[in-house]
DNA sequence: ACTGATGCTTGAAGAGGTCAAGTGTCGTGT
DNA sequence: ACACGACACTTGACCTCTTCAAGCATCAGT
């Protein structure tokens, strides 16, 4: 286990980073986002979408399309189905009236809460340590 | 950052989880996967099939499609599609000709090779340490 | 050898995501 | 003030990936 003396700070960076990265993903800590979603009954891209938005924090759609790499249009239809679902309430600023705000409801808040507890919940192998 | 001494062994291991799980979060490594999968023209379903096969190893349909945690027809069909692009090759087993083996051809390697490089690649903020 | 179980494949159907066009609003130059 | 292009979001058609249900070939036990 990365017992060669590193050359340079990179390449301890990089040594570090393989065996994190090893660990994240023999722990099944990689499809977590899947699992977690389908107990909650949501899909990854709406688990997604809820971590990006914070509590008490509206967020304009584009803004959240971006920090998902996706389509707008795909940002709408999540926010449609997220607003089906009680989660988050559409809003506008009005300083501009194009764009469509994104907030969390106090539902959409503690179903957020809930998925990041599941996510940081199993270290399972971390215990062993 | 974690600087309450912890009540047992336990709330430990969670808080070290929940820094590096936010860590992994923020340096952008969730999407890691989609990115390299597009880079090299291929789905995420099949990067994560690559990765699961180790070279000169042959692996039976059905273990792949468990180890993804899908349906055994779309592990038939990742296949299918890897074989087109000439990453892998099916074989048999003399014990039992129900089952087909998939192994990586050197080609399929290589790339497996470049996959891993690059999700190993950009550990970015951990060189600011 | 017959029967049930197993492993993979095929085809139809569902869900998730992207692309192109449409609507309403803003900023700017005239 | 008004017309023009640009922007933000939405809508609809379409495509890919995934799953579900059925089918075929093979194996193991009786």
């Amino acid at each position: 286990m990365a017992s060669t003396r590193p050359a340079s700070k990179a390449t301890l960076a990089a040594d570090v980073w393989r065996d994190l990265f090893a660990f994240f993903w023999r722990s099944g800590s990689r499809n977590a986002m899947v699992l977690v979603s389908q107990e909650l009954g949501l899909t990854p891209g709406h688990v997604k979408a809820l971590l990006e938005l914070q509590p008490d924090q509206p967020r304009p759609t584009g803004a959240l399309a971006e920090a998902l790499h996706c389509d707008a249009s795909n940002a709408t239809w999540l926010v449609d189905r997220l607003e089906e679902g009680g989660l988050v309430e559409r809003g506008t600023v009005p300083t501009d009236r194009r764009v469509k705000t994104v907030v969390l409801t106090p539902l959409g808040a503690k179903t957020r809460a809930e998925v990041i507890d599941r996510l940081h919940e199993p270290p399972e192998d971390l215990l062993a340590l």
